[in-house]
DNA sequence: ATGAAAGCGCTAACAG
DNA sequence: CTGTTAGCGCTTTCAT
């Protein structure tokens, strides 16, 4: 039979409250009572109803945790990060997986779990900041991971991608590239959190400010930044014989599936393309060659986005003006750039 | 201003009941009655209070998912079946995250989120038959994902371990490879769900049968299976001094692994060691050879764990006899068996 | 087809 | 330090 609160309190012959009290820890409550009651707890099994819980107080412990793509690899790590950062503060994780459209980012956004959930952080891709004005569930605290090129409606953090970018493509110039692509400019980049648009920025402005140019026949256009993209690009790449003598790619899988392409096709890597992306995924740590990369502090993205959740939750601080945090990030160069010497 | 069905109801000149009745899609409706209603919710933007909602039903909506480790890329692929498949029933999912200690997954099967979860789908990895036989949180559904060595207490769904691991060596035996490691035993892996322990002996049995000896020397054990421990079996069995002329990793993440030792050494594959894993991540579809692999129906497994779940949840239905689903696998041959060829 | 009212299990104000 | 009690917002008999 699955107990009450108020079944616990008449087999301990003490009254709810007090069974209320010895469940949330606090502190008024005689030792011998406590002792008492903790006993029929334990005897009985007794769970509390987190339903009843959360109506009553409003907070329900959860938060939500909304994602394009749970099987990529980047998203997959962050997720890791953000159940053991939202643990440490005593909240579950919800996952929502939107596949990036507008349709489902907004219904998120807009509170569809509402009052189930205490806050979400999300990584918007079609979101727009129309979208978030205007939202109707305006009292559930949101916190947006990756940069905004839009106003400043919500708290959100992020690295700085087009120092980040600067910093890969620094890297292949300070090896005597010069010849340097982009793979993973995508055509409407400019609107929602816009990583493409700004990770392209930053390869033009290293280009740029180190003598050369970013031509554009040397960038290439992706639907999703997935490895299969990743390896069509490179293709595209190779057959438009401007051969690129290194590859700046905006993220890991992109380059990993590069990687792939060069070594279908017989070219050495870094001898011939030298390749660098950004993420520092798992796999590039043992991909042959293993693969470089820009290395965002993940954990750090992940504390910050749900500290920044528990802030709106003490309760006046819920319409203090939204926050801008920005998480660090290292160069990690490895065989793909450095050779064999990298190890 | 939130509003409350009541407010609606006022708003529209109704009761709460009619209110009610309109949106949760009931029939005996007036339309114009069903019309005002709903012009009145879309206008307030009201949103129904799930806690509430779940404290009267009984029902929440959610149900959870347990893994060990969401950054391993065949848990990141499953959660994404998991999630489509819980949204065709209009479940979303909570996911927990145990790191396979037994102290967590018990917690999690008792019930820890209880009355906030409607079912738990759990891939268990220490949690033994004693534990579930025990659990006090009797009324909260599961199914488990993987085989059980142990007793029937449970819905469980699993591909046939042991038929995957022969198929793996017989795949290699096929290509005349007669001194075929395994890299994943695990020290304790005759408890829980034994996933190392079937696949040993899937190894051992596919050898046997096919007059060869399955020595003990070519068996590495590994603490998890990730790639790190991959690579460090693989460089053990090198330093050895028995080289084997064929791997079967008993997962893809192992094998990758193992790919980068190879490479390392200066070894060919699959020309000096032929390799091969089960899971069919998405890394080893673009891998340095690419990975030959036993690809399990992820889409299946995920489809019946949700399936199980929702008919343990008929009323009646709640103490059926325990059911074990098969799914499906397919043995995939690239690159790391086949040469470059396989393309 | 719609309304009135009870109560799901808990928390927190208020009393004592 | 402990007890009593009023709801949180919804669903669901039971009436009408």
């Amino acid at each position: 039979m699955r107990m009450r609160l108020r079944d616990v309190a008449e087999r301990a012959g003490v009254s709810v409250k007090t069974v209320s009290n010895v469940v949330n820890g606090y502190l008024h409550v005689a030792p011998d009572t406590r002792a008492r009651v903790q006993a029929v707890i334990d005897e009985t099994g007794y769970l509390p109803n987190l339903s009843a819980r959360s109506l009553r107080s409003g907070r329900s412990g959860v938060i939500a945790l909304a994602l394009p793509e749970l099987d990529m690899p980047y998203f997959a790590e962050l997720t890791r990060s953000v159940v053991e950062a939202a643990q440490e503060q005593g909240w579950t994780v919800l996952v929502d997986q939107t596949d990036g459209l507008r349709e489902r980012e907004v219904l998120v956004a807009e509170g569809i779990r509402h009052n189930l959930i205490d806050g979400l952080i999300m990584s918007p891709v079609s979101l727009g900041a129309g979208d978030l004005a205007e939202r109707s569930g305006g009292d559930l605290p949101i916190v947006l991971l990756g940069e905004r090129l839009d106003a400043q409606h919500v708290d959100h953090v992020a690295i700085d991608n087009i120092g980040a970018a600067r910093s890969a493509t620094q890297h292949l110039m300070s090896l005597g590239r010069t010849r340097i692509a982009a793979i993973g400019d995508q055509p409407h980049s400019a609107v929602g959190s816009g990583v493409a648009y700004l990770r392209r920025r930053g390869w033009a402005e290293a280009l740029t400010d180190g003598g050369l140019v970013a031509d554009p026949a040397l960038v290439v256009d992706v639907a999703t930044f997935r490895r299969q993209e990743g390896a069509a690009a490179m293709r595209q790449l190779l057959a438009s014989g401007t051969q690129p003598d290194a590859v700046f790619c905006f993220n890991d899988t992109l380059a990993l599936g590069a990687l792939r392409t060069l070594a279908e096709a017989g070219l050495r890597v870094p001898d011939d393309v030298a390749v660098i992306g950004i993420d520092d995924v798992e796999d590039g740590r043992y991909s042959v060659p293993t693969l470089s990369t820009i290395a965002p502090d993940k954990a750090q993205i992940a504390r910050t986005a749900v500290q920044m959740l528990a802030q709106r939750l003490v309760p006046r601080a819920a319409d203090a003006p939204p926050r801008e945090a920005r998480a660090g990030y290292v160069l990690v160069p490895r065989e793909s750039t450095l050779g064999r010497a990298a190890g």
